[in-house]
DNA sequence: CAAAAAGTGGGTTGTCCAATCCAGTTCAGG
DNA sequence: CCTGAACTGGATTGGACAACCCACTTTTTG
């Protein structure tokens, strides 16, 4: 699911040259916006790190709320691609804490600098812009999804006791990575994502060997 | 530990009318950025609200960001102020669990709009306001502090296994209920924070029941 | 009770930025 | 190869808003 919005803001079919343009300006503006937020990101300064000119965003955006909107979904995709091999594994213990290194270690790497790009995007325009709050939300029901595949195995499987709910554990999980990342961010330190984390699977854990 | 700025942003001191006044206008910002955001919230807005006029809320602050972290610590008495009952008794699963009900029910009543006071306001200006992102962070160790202390009287009356460590078991609720909070906002359903906090707390009681 | 400090009301300024326009150039299909 | 559509570059406009200023009134205090 590739963010394919493949026309120009009056609703002309793109060309593939079009189309590249395109996908660097949605680029330049997700990581501009994930730095910096979307209040202080101006058109100019995505316009400048996209490399295109003066009317561009707005040949390809109708304007400034329906960019955030394509951020959202470009962020969905990307951090979603991103940890696409680890949640492919998200049916054992091992896999799980796999899963939870890798999102520490990047955290680290950015020195918890910007939290979710999904989570935080959303929150700042949450209130302003239904349509981007609900993008968001979508966003992250697919990453719940994903989540939720990995718990439901091992329900299937019988690792997980028939009484537990895997939908309600993944979105357990999901908001328990959430606010460890808006945590993380707010104090610049990796501690309380790896708490909220390691809570979470030892709760699973312990719901496997009972 | 209440709000007392008590001096102009000139730093002279105040009279018990000016406290009153600068008091006006700390809570009108922060109900303002908590319903629209930090961004779409003006000093015009904030004036008119506050009933002020003009100059006076550069007389009390010294620009838009000593407001926004005046609003912050405004925030923080808030709501450990309104859930401090509650907080006085996380040291039972009943107490616990009559905390879980007591913010989902304030979120529910609230439509699940603007999130948590502390952590959204944070999230928004984390990237651009250094000292605003450092008094978020502090509003929430205050919350984690009081969450502490209730695990940590479980944990010295034996309730809680000796291998567990208390401040790792309270960053980790706080961060799942900061991520359940971040999730109801976005989908506008309570069901995120609700399947959050359960989890937590089924996890707090599995411990004590080892 | 006088004089200075504290507080009020409204007007002004300068900047920033989203959004629009248009003249010129490149591209792609028939 | 040529014609219209896709795309580029830069200039412009209009509005919003943070920040500042000053003349005036009220309050506090020595």
């Amino acid at each position: 699911m590739a963010v394919k919005q493949a026309e120009a803001s009056d609703g002309r079919r793109l060309t593939r040259r079009g189309r590249e343009t395109q996908q660097r300006i949605v680029a330049a503006a997700a990581e501009l916006m994930f730095e910096n937020g979307v209040a202080e990101t101006t058109l100019e300064d995505i316009r400048a790190a996209a490399g295109v000119s003066g009317s561009q965003v707005y040949h390809y955006f109708e304007d400034k709320q329906a960019l955030v909107r394509a951020v959202i979904d470009y962020q969905a995709d990307a951090v979603l691609g991103a940890q696409s091999d680890h949640l492919d594994h998200l049916d054992t213990m091992p896999g799980l804490r796999a899963w939870r290194d890798f999102i520490v270690e990047h955290q680290r790497r950015l020195g918890c600098r910007g939290g979710c790009p999904i989570g935080a995007l959303g929150a700042e325009v949450a209130e302003t812009d239904a349509a981007a709050r609900v993008a968001a939300a979508r966003a992250l029901r697919r990453w719940e999804g994903r989540i939720r595949a990995g718990l439901q195995t091992m329900h299937a499987r019988g690792d997980l006791p028939a009484g537990t709910d895997p939908e309600q554990l993944a979105l357990a999980t999901l908001a328990t990575l959430q606010g460890g990342l808006l945590m993380a961010q707010l104090e610049r330190d990796t501690r309380p994502l790896e708490a909220a984390l390691d809570a979470m699977l030892d709760r699973i854990q312990s719901l496997i060997s009972t």
